[in-house]
RNA sequence: GGCUCUAUCGUCUAACGGUUAGGACACAUCCUUCUCAAGGAUGGAAUCAGAGUUCGAUUCUCUGUAGAGUCACCA
């Protein structure tokens, strides 16, 4: 028998900082039902204390917002409507639900100010949480809580009541911080005549000292992820992980699975601590996901111009989950000897206790089978086959591996011989390999 | 402190009142080509405590404990 009446939830902002993960989860949340349920998603800049506001901060939220792929259906800034704010406000005075107050400024100043208080009627508020089930709170210890500074400046509290009402909104989705303030919003929305939206509180994101994700605590803000090459898409799938579920063991979604897969009813009653190790894994899941080139593409961008080396491309990948771990990787230097191997320490060469003699037999053995392959035939199959099947007459195939790899690496820990050998070619190799022993 | 909410491996979580309490991340060990990485296999690891209801409780109820959120002329 229920209407059905079309979906409208929203994410009502306030421009004041960089938002971290946990503001954009509940963006996430929002979107993904109203798509799921074929509604629309509204974005609203709570813009009305002038104060805090920074233009700055709006705009991240909206290239935010986009990079994720989250579109929304309107925007408008809560400033834009001060004018329906004061025609309830003017309608709540005449019909007694709230009055003008002359008050001292609260700033010391001494000023007298006109304000606008609601007027409390003191009672028992409930209202139906679709996480947390049912919650009842008693208002009378609000008071008659102030919703505007004057006639032209709405608070929060109305502002919100207002333009949710005004739009339309079904479904309020946003944080568990706000559960307090809901009674309050209700006994507005009575005053107005609204009717009260679906609730639905989003435990909190929290930080690894299982407090409320901040800023100040270490929370990164969603623009820093996108500087750190991570996708948007498993940013998403990552962030929508937390505090959700699909109740099924897939965890790597795409954007339209994750729509199709939402449901508030699998949300989680408890807050849960955000895990960047996760998030990380959930972006290598999704570098996995994309194609060869653009793999390719993106390593290769994120690599300096004197390095851009397709051949590196497969040790690369297996080596990062985002793609600022090119960066790290070139920075400490991890991919040097590709492009020039200096000076390093030959005892590194020796393998285990085998002696120095026989080390230098057995690279000199390598040399030789090397040698054997042709420039356009030097490639890891060939290479692979000549090495082993010296390596594999040897007490331990690492009495040859690893000196040729240290030969050819310098270094303790690197990829292996034979694709190192073939991205330095059969020139280099030969090269580095008669260094080794002079 | 008042009010509100929450409680399963270290973390995220699954489990019509009946499961050897499952999975993922992380960790450890082994395998895969000497090391690293990637991949594969294996392993350790949890129902906050105490009552009650029930043939049977992670699941329902109560109490306790612990934790969180919120108490503005911010949002």
């Amino acid at each position: 028998m229920e209407e059905h009446k079309k979906v409208i939830t929203r994410f009502a902002p306030s421009p004041t900082g960089l938002l971290h993960l946990g503001a954009y989860r509940t963006a996430i949340f929002a979107y993904l039902f109203a798509k799921k349920h074929g509604g629309e998603f509204v974005l609203r800049i709570e813009d009305t204390d002038k104060e805090r506001n920074k233009k700055e901060y709006e705009d991240d939220i909206l290239a935010s917002l986009k990079w994720m792929d989250l579109n929304y259906d309107s925007f408008y800034r809560q400033s834009e409507h001060v004018e329906t704010h004061k025609k309830y406000l003017e309608q709540m005075i005449s019909n007694g639900h709230a009055y003008i107050s002359k008050e001292e400024a609260k700033d010391g100043s001494g000023v007298i100010k006109e304000i606008v208080r609601f007027k409390n009627p003191n009672i028992d508020i409930s209202f139906e949480d679709v996480i947390k089930g049912t919650v009842t709170m008693n208002t009378t210890d609000l008071g008659d809580f102030v919703i505007a500074k004057n006639m032209n400046e709405p608070l929060f509290h109305l502002a919100v009541v207002v333009d949710d009402f005004e739009e339309g909104v079904t479904h309020v989705i946003r944080g568990e911080d706000h559960v307090s303030n809901t009674p309050r919003q209700i006994l507005i929305q009575r005053a107005i005549g609204a009717n009260t939206p679906i609730y639905a509180h989003l435990p909190l994101v929290l930080g690894p000292d299982k407090l409320k994700l901040s800023k100040r605590r270490g929370a990164k803000a969603l623009s820093e992820y996108q500087k750190l090459g991570f996708l948007p898409n498993a940013i998403l799938n990552g962030v929508a992980f937390v505090g959700w579920n699909p109740g099924t063991e897939q965890e790597v979604f795409s954007h339209d699975e994750l729509i199709q897969a939402f449901d508030l009813v699998r949300v989680q009653k408890s807050p849960a601590v955000f895990n960047e190790q996760k998030l990380e894994w959930f972006n290598k899941e999704h570098i996995k996901l994309l194609s060869q080139e653009e793999i390719e593409s993106n390593i290769l961008e994120w690599l300096p111009e004197d390095k851009k080396n397709t051949k590196l491309v497969p040790i690369i990948f297996d080596r990062i989950s985002k793609w600022s771990d090119v960066r790290n990787m070139i920075e400490i230097g991890e991919l040097d000897f590709f492009f020039e191997l200096g000076e390093y320490d030959k005892t590194g060469l020796i393998y285990k206790d085998v002696s120095k003699d026989k080390i230098i037999m057995n690279i000199k053995s390598a040399l030789e089978a090397l040698e054997q392959i042709s420039p356009e035939d030097f490639n890891i199959e060939n290479i692979k086959n000549a090495l082993m099947s010296i390596a594999d007459k040897l007490d331990s195939r690492g009495e040859l591996l690893h000196p040729i790899r240290y030969a050819l690496s310098g270094l303790a820990k690197s990829p292996d011989p034979f694709i190192i050998a073939s991205i330095l070619g059969k020139n280099e190799t030969i090269k580095r390999l008669q260094n080794a022993i002079v």
